[in-house]
DNA sequence: GCGACAG
DNA sequence: ATCTTGTCGC
């Protein structure tokens, strides 16, 4: 898949901050144009004593339950998968991890051969201090439908969403929604998605709810975890 | 100065 | 994120 080269990733954490704070401006909020049928996952991993980084995007296409079990339920069928590596080349900071993970995500994805409907990040979108967390950062570079579904907070107040799996309640900087806190499984620690590029938040939470099986994330995601634990390996 | 802080 | 296997519980 092309991939697009907005900027250097080698720069001062000054000048990243700006990079960010510009960037953020060329998010787009559209509404999804189709249910996405290809759907990507992202995600990194450290190894070598944290010395190198990898990285795994696994593609899906999202088919018709067939099962009676799986009734109602999302089912997938494999599309491709695609890795890429490299040498650790900045520090993890909170609001800073684009410039520690995107460069090895991007060598994944352009590896590609499908052009995937949208893709699952790792991570916040623009529930970032600067409004471009990575999946949002990822999305300019690949102007692709981009979601951001983290398993921690960067920013934001939230009340609890209810025990349910499904539930979910907004995600707020101040007064502005930037967005939810969403329970994949029953009784268990929420995600927190939002919107990376190219969406709406509603088609961020519709999306990560129709992706989710049994477990806590996204097939798409927990699929891309495994593949990249592996590969350190 | 103190506390928070994606992966 | 990472160091790490089995184990308790639904």
């Amino acid at each position: 898949m092309r991939v697009r080269t907005l900027h250097e990733w080698h720069l001062s954490y000054a000048e990243a901050r700006a990079v960010q704070s510009r960037l953020a401006g060329e998010v787009r909020f559209e509404r999804l144009r189709k249910e996405p049928e290809i759907i990507a996952g992202l995600d990194c991993a450290f190894g070598d004593g944290g010395k190198r980084v990898f990285a795994a995007v696994v593609v899906l296409r999202r088919v018709a339950a067939s099962t009676p079990k799986a009734l109602g339920m999302a089912s997938f069928e494999l599309v491709e998968t695609a890795s890429a590596a490299m040498d650790v080349t900045f520090p993890y900071i909170p609001g800073l991890l684009s410039f520690r993970e995107a460069p090895v995500c991007l060598a994944a994805v352009a590896k590609l051969e499908s052009e995937p409907d949208v893709f699952l990040v790792d991570g916040q979108g623009i529930a970032h201090p600067r409004r471009l967390g990575l999946a949002s950062h990822l999305g300019l570079f690949l102007d692709k439908p981009t979601i951001g579904c983290a398993k921690s907070r960067l920013i934001g107040t939230f009340d609890e969403p209810g025990a349910e799996k499904g539930a979910h309640s907004p995600l707020y900087d101040g007064d502005e929604v930037v967005g939810a806190v969403v329970r994949t499984r029953a009784d268990v620690k929420p995600l927190f998605v939002s919107v990376g590029h190219r969406c709406r938040l509603e088609d961020a939470i519709r999306v990560t709810l129709a992706c989710t099986t049994r477990y806590r994330l996204p097939e798409p995601s927990r699929l891309a975890h495994q593949a990249v634990s592996q590969l350190k390996r």
